[in-house]
DNA sequence: TTGGCGATTGACT
DNA sequence: GTCAATCGCCAAG
């Protein structure tokens, strides 16, 4: 369970590199001693600047979305519609605010802490399912991680066997509608067949 | 200072 | 299928 590499991170391609997370581990160990572990298995690509669909579109830099701003291989967590906190991994270089949202993982390891966080008695989809979902179930909230680093040692990416193209689906980003023609753009991915992808279809 | 809205989810018809 | 929850963000005033 070593920790990707900043140099997986420090790439330009943030779509080459959220087709490449699927399938890598999500690893993250909270104060109270829980580790819990989830493949990934859904991505979307947010392209900096000129892609209308990401906070940082047309450069806008604020207190949100400085992390992105900030070096690759980072957490940028946020808040959404008042309930919901949202990962995702800074890629590029300093100054691109270029990241990758998880969007749902197949849980590996923890399934006990897992359950409890989301307060369900059995695995089933909407355990981590949602990218508002599996943040719960790590333990993940933009208090105690917006801006943390993804090579440990509370939160991190680990590498596993590579998933064969073939077996990623790419299809239109979700709920970007406010993108215009960018949400068309081809930047979610989908591991073929899995059981844990998001609802959204 | 304000008001409209959001990279979502779950409850309900 | 519809819709409310819930609050921080941010562009406009």
């Amino acid at each position: 369970m070593a920790p990707l590499p900043l140099g997986f991170y420090a790439r330009p391609d943030v779509v080459a590199i959220a087709q490449e997370l699927i399938g890598k581990l999500v690893c993250s160990r909270t104060d109270d001693g829980h580790f819990t572990v989830g493949r990934i298995v859904e991505t979307e690509a947010y392209a900096g600047t000129t892609d209308r669909a990401s906070h940082a579109y047309n450069g806008r830099r604020t207190a949100r979305t400085e992390v992105m701003f900030g070096p690759p291989g980072v957490a940028y967590v946020y808040l959404v519609y008042g309930m919901y906190h949202l990962l995702n991994v800074v890629t590029h270089s300093p100054g691109v605010p270029h990241a990758v949202l998880i969007r749902a993982l197949e849980p590996t390891e923890g399934l006990a802490t897992m359950l409890q966080r989301r307060r369900l008695a059995r695995p089933e989809r909407r355990l981590t399912g949602g990218p508002g979902l599996l943040t719960q179930a790590l333990g993940i909230t933009v208090a105690t991680h917006n801006g943390a680093s993804l090579t440990g040692p509370d939160l991190w990416l680990a590498d596993a066997p590579a998933v064969s193209e073939a077996d990623i689906v790419a299809s239109p980003r979700v709920g970007v509608a406010y993108a215009a023609e960018d949400a068309l753009l081809p930047y979610r991915f989908r591991l073929r067949g899995s059981a844990w992808t998001s609802p959204a279809r």
